[in-house]
DNA sequence: CTGAAAGCGCTTACAG
DNA sequence: CTGAAAGCGCTTACAG
């Protein structure tokens, strides 16, 4: 079948162009061919016991045959609780691989409670945040997961009076008490660092993201804890900030090892995934790549098939939402409960880059 | 910062626990407090024009004092087109990165548009399709795009009857008539096995995802196609399909190079990102990386950093997800006009290791 | 320019 | 076990 078939395939089918278009049926339709009241059809459609089951037969036909499909929106809306088994997710970036990992993992916990879940990406936009939030309110989701961007959730203490459960991922919320899920972004910094200074480095560059993000400064705090551990000062040329793009972390680099031979650091800390990949890209366009240390902090897809291997502080975002979901549920069963906290342990993976000597 | 710190400062900020639940406010209570009826509210809420400007500025005060968040639900219960501004996303697995980038892509277009977006993974299962439009149906998305795991689709005729714009990607409906976005699975295919046997490869592995799957058997075609255009006949015994995982793509490979040396394959053609991962990681295994000529189809991050570097035919997701959504808006829009088919065109992209020689 | 009444598709709270 | 009436939070279709 080539694309052309595909085209053919496609005006193929069955056609109902010229069938009039059909208006939804609703519970009055179902009950009037069913020959029984509204409140029959719903007490089937809601599968609530102790209808006869001539009855339920008679609703259950009807329905198949007008091809019913119960409004949910109208449901919730009349429903004492309102829910609307719905829930909201703001993510960093659903197209990057750490997002769409938290996303599949909160996705599987919510189908298997029949929630929807709507996604958005906020792309470090703090009045992205809160757009929308207050359009997912709006809908009324039942929960709320956020990566956030903004760094004051006050506005959020409303919401959550009104019935919003809310649980922060990846970054914790400010001036707002909620549950939160982080990776042990401090400790795992510090775990990949200390890694590099055993292998005899004593000029370590710290690559990291842009400082208004909590896990970049968590991360930098991180490669301090390891340098005052070993009775290392922070050399301020080794340490390049606000990094966040591919693009930014090769020109960083480059410029890193273009200087003069004994100001030059023989490792990097890596402390994101574009960062590790410019970083990456630029030893290999310096042909430093197995005379320059490298370790990165989150798994880089193919990380084992570059060489030398890629070694990582490697994050669990399968773990972080299954954690959130698991706190969010909790709230929407009705646990009012103090504010719970998880930090998800990084597993420091080593596959060669990490481990190169210091010249 | 450090963990601890986050800890503390979770329940540093304002709590609310002492303070009463909140009922929402509705159209009713602004109404109220601003001193105006019910739909002159609706008319401020909706910002229909000629509404006297005092009276606009008393409800838009009495909605910010009061906090109000309209009810979309309600409102488009009421509407008369129904409308819910959300659109139903079902793709093979949005933790995956092809299906994250079309996702993020028409997440893009949604967005400019004020419309959210749900989104669900198939895992290949028929039923979870059939089961999640049911329940998109239930909630009344304005529309669905749909990377389809079922082979009939005629259940939808009665659904886009009612109204539902449905555009598919990545793979045709069946037995269903309807705009269509797809790779150009077959020509991509023939490309880059044409371009392993420019370089005098006669013995082309084909290393397939499940045959259940149009855009499997989509780029099988493409590799007969450029054996045929070559004269050579197809070897069965250079082709293993229904590989669906990295693992089996790494046995496949390890088992057909183990061969008798005149019956293994000099090049490799991967149909499928997992599937060039095992490939990848079989030929690293084997010591045979600069050896064995491989191509892949779909793009693979990091594939410019192994050794050699990756060639691939590579699809563009974010051109199929923007193409999508135009599709999709335009029948939201109320486009009745013919069905359009439309295919994006994949990239050759070498990088080396489809560049290496036969023995 | 403003508002009172009816109704969207359901569930609730009753009554029988 | 079954159903008639009221109402969820809005917009529609009018009337003034």
């Amino acid at each position: 079948m080539s694309e052309s078939d595909n085209l053919v395939r496609a005006t193929d089918g069955l056609t109902e162009q010229h069938l009039a278009p059909r208006v939804r049926p609703t519970m009055r339709d179902v009950a009037a061919l069913a020959n029984v009241s509204l409140k029959t059809v719903s007490r089937v459609v809601n599968q609530e016991p102790g209808v006869s089951p001539d009855l339920v037969l008679r609703v259950n036909q009807a329905a198949v045959q007008l091809d019913y499909r119960p409004n949910l929106a109208a449901s919730s809306l009349r429903r004492t609780d309102g829910r609307t088994a719905t829930i909201g997710l703001l993510l960093e970036d659903v197209g990057n691989p750490f997002s769409s990992t938290v996303h599949r993992a909160i996705e599987d916990a919510a189908r298997a409670r029949g929630i929807a879940v709507l996604a958005s990406s906020l792309d470090e936009d703090p009045e992205r945040e809160r757009q929308l939030i207050r359009n997912f309110v709006s809908r009324r989701v039942d929960g709320l997961v956020i990566a956030p961007a903004a760094t004051d959730h006050s506005y959020l203490v409303n919401e959550r009076r009104a019935g919003l459960a809310l649980v922060f991922i990846d970054r914790p919320p400010s001036y707002l008490d909620a549950d939160t899920v982080l990776a042990a972004n401090r400790d795992g910094a510090r775990d990949g660092v200390r890694h590099l200074l055993e292998q005899g480095h004593r000029r370590v560059a710290f690559l990291g993201d842009m400082r208004s993000i909590s896990t970049a400064r968590e991360r930098f705090a991180g490669y301090q804890d390891a340098l005052r551990d070993a009775s290392i000062g922070v050399d301020a040329q080794l340490v390049r900030q606000d990094l966040h793009s591919i693009g930014a972390a090769v020109s960083a680099v480059t410029e890193l090892l273009s200087g003069t031979a004994g100001d030059a650091p023989t490792a990097l800390f890596a402390s994101q995934n574009l960062v590790t990949i410019g970083a990456l890209r630029a030893l290999r366009g310096l042909g430093l790549q197995r005379k320059v240390a490298l370790v990165g902090f989150d798994e880089v897809m193919l990380g084992d098939l570059v060489e030398p291997g890629l070694s990582v502080v490697a994050q669990d975002p399968t773990a972080m939402g299954a954690a959130a979901s698991e706190l969010l549920f909790r709230r929407m069963d009705g646990d009012t409960g103090p504010t719970q906290v998880r930090v998800i342990p990084t597993r420091l993976i080593l596959r060669g880059s990490g481990e190169i000597a210091p010249p």
